[in-house]
RNA sequence: GCCUAGGUAGUUUAGUGGUAAAACAAACCCUUGGUAAGGGUUAGACUACGAGUUCGAUUCUCGUCCUAGGCUCCA
């Protein structure tokens, strides 16, 4: 079936629970039902009722009790003035109807045999054989047309699909998709933990948890420093006064955390770099012949999200970025921008992260009526989205445009990343800025021995660590490949009389730089394979009578595979050939 | 922040208006075992926190904190 066919279906399910709700729930209105991934939702401004996911079952019957009824849906065209009367009981969809009304468009009523709904979208041709198939999955809480000023309406979320099977199916990815959410994973694999007292969104890393962001650390900053950054070292606490400049301050206040006062002086925790790295760029005289100027850090920030926005590791109230601001003459802000693309390609190549499929990339614009939201300058806005559509064109890369996504400064290019939910975050980000040069009065001296403004772009390579770990323990189902394991090998003895051998191999495989646990637990072997293998650890070596007489070792997958005997030597070279390989 | 649901040993869960049960994990003992769970013993919970109703609350009510799914937000 097609997408076209497949929202048709779930669209018309929402009319069928809007009819279940309406008998059951006498004076509920109904609001808006679209079709949406993989389902749909209907909302619902219930009165004086309340609904909760015990009412589904209810709900449900009600829905099957109605199909047969429901031969053909049948549509009229109507004036504003017969929709005014038709719906004057429901002010949701009076509204709506003015709102069509004004945007020129027609008014359509359909009605599927007993149920008469404002409604212009498509639907199944024979509801009461295609529509069997469906199942309703949670209740939430939604703002009326999506602002937090209007009421907030009761949405229920379902999915149908064309058969049982499928239906099925879906039901188990979804269960699937539980088993690798990283807040699980996090809490099974021992990689972070949150306190109660420490504060919420706020992630302590446990040891593993701490060895995977190291490691993402100093591969990022490796690759950084061979691509031409100068990495640099900025306090996370600054005079308020700094954002004041940088424009930030009004714009984010928000979600800044309040000021402090020390001394007569306010002071801050930054909730982004940018304004620390133009002090820098400051600090001297800067020549077109050092330009483009590149900071890049390793930078903890701290933003004060509102707290139903928090989720395990994937927005937290402090975080470390891999932040860094080219500071470019304008000429050179292409080719700038196509480098830091090709830094991006390199880092999901090596997470084995494939475009389209776990990643796209949005062209989030601005809106040139917002002068609120964004900074006025209809000509630099035109130009920097030009320049980024541009890049990723000849990139080749798939992409969509989003209006109304850009930052107050400029447009940008996000790299968006599903997690498990199927709720799409932004991973890493690429931004044109032409407002911060002016704030700051950012200079430098160009070949003709006068004072030019530079532009900046923004970037995160790798994003926030916390937010890409959670991503890549998703993507992983928690099996890190090699290079990313926190813990690579597990020494696995057959019994507690061979601690010298243990002890020797346990000193050669450290200081090969591999990561090593021993469990020298009073268990079968058996048993010690299972724990290695629920921890996800790639690699197993058993050492038992026959390996301390040929010095070898045997060794064995976290997928199970026995890869027989071999020497130490031999498993060290074997295991970092296979590290080389991906980095 | 808002809507809905929830919070019981380190973890996953059971349960009841009369101060809590199990599995795994932990510690110890027996076993010295060869590729996904050997056996036993012990310890571990002021049932998130605070208040109320009650002779008595983990259970009922309210508040606070935290978590989940949404909404809003996401530099």
């Amino acid at each position: 079936m097609d997408n076209k066919n497949l929202d048709s279906l779930r669209h018309s399910c929402a009319h069928l629970l809007a009819h279940a709700v309406k008998q059951l729930y006498p004076g509920a209105l109904n609001a808006i039902g679209p079709a949406i991934e993989n389902g749909f939702y209907q909302d619902f401004d219930m009165g004086k009722w309340s609904i909760s996911e015990e009412d589904f079952q209810k709900i449900e019957a009600k829905m099957r009790e109605i199909l047969p009824r429901w031969q053909k849906f049948t549509f009229k065209e109507v004036t504003l003035v017969e929709a005014k009367k038709l719906f004057k009981d429901n002010k949701y969809k009076v509204e709506m109807a003015k709102e069509f009304a004004k945007q020129g468009k027609k008014l359509q009523t359909n009605d599927p045999g007993d149920f008469l709904d404002l409604c212009k979208m498509g639907h199944v041709e024979n509801p009461s054989k295609e529509l069997r198939n469906f199942k309703l999955l949670s209740v939430a809480g939604a703002y009326w047309r999506g602002s937090e000023k209007n009421k907030m309406l009761t949405r229920i979320y379902g999915t149908v699909w064309p058969s049982e099977k499928e239906l099925k199916e879906h039901l188990i990815r979804l269960e699937e998709a539980k088993k690798r959410d990283h807040r699980k994973l996090g809490q099974d694999l021992d990689l972070f933990v949150f306190s109660d007292l420490v504060g919420k969104g706020l992630p302590l890393l446990t040891p593993k948890g701490a060895t995977i962001k190291r490691i993402l650390e100093r591969f990022i900053v490796d690759e950084e420093l061979k691509r031409g950054y100068s990495h640099v070292s900025t306090p996370p606490i600054a005079k308020v006064d700094l954002y004041r400049t940088s424009g930030h301050y009004p714009y984010y206040k928000e979600t800044m955390y309040p000021p402090m006062v020390v001394d007569d002086e306010e002071l801050i925790l930054r909730p982004m770099t940018c304004p620390h790295h133009f002090a820098l760029f400051k600090s001297r005289p800067r020549s077109y012949h050092e330009m483009p100027v590149s900071f890049a850090e390793i930078s903890p920030q701290f933003r004060y999200e509102k707290s139903g926005e928090l989720t395990g590791l994937i927005r937290v109230r402090t975080f470390l970025l891999s932040d860094a601001h080219i500071i470019t003459p304008k000429e050179k802000a292409e080719e700038e921008i196509k480098k830091v693309l090709d830094l991006i390609s390199f880092i999901n190549k090596a997470f084995g992260l494939k475009a389209g499929k776990d990643y796209r990339f949005r062209l989030s614009l601005g809106d040139r009526k917002d002068s609120k939201k964004y900074y006025k300058d209809d000509k630099m806005w035109d130009y920097a989205e030009s320049i980024l559509r541009k890049v990723l064109k000849n990139q080749e890369v798939p992409y969509y445009e989003a209006e109304n996504e850009a930052a107050f400064y400029g447009p940008k290019i996000d790299v968006q990343m599903k997690n498990v939910n199927g709720k799409e975050d932004t991973a890493f980000t690429v931004q044109y800025d032409f407002v911060m040069p002016k704030r700051f009065e950012l200079r430098f001296i160009n070949h003709e021995g006068k004072e030019e403004e530079p532009v900046v772009i923004h970037r995160a390579s790798i994003g926030a660590f916390e937010r890409t770990m959670a991503f890549l323990i998703e993507h992983y189902a928690g099996a890190f490949p090699l290079w990313l394991a926190p813990v690579q090998i597990a020494i696995l003895p057959v019994s507690d009389k061979f601690k010298d051998y243990i002890l020797k191999v346990e000193k050669t495989l450290k200081e090969a730089g591999l990561r090593i646990e021993v469990n020298q637990d009073n268990e079968t072997l058996g048993k010690k394979i299972r724990k290695a293998t629920l921890q996800k650890i790639p690699y197993m070596i058993i050492i038992g009578e026959k390996e301390v007489e040929t010095e070898q070792c045997s060794v064995r997958t976290r997928d199970g595979k026995d890869l027989g005997q071999l020497t130490i030597n031999q498993f060290i070279s074997n295991l970092k050939s296979q590290i080389e390989k991906f980095l």
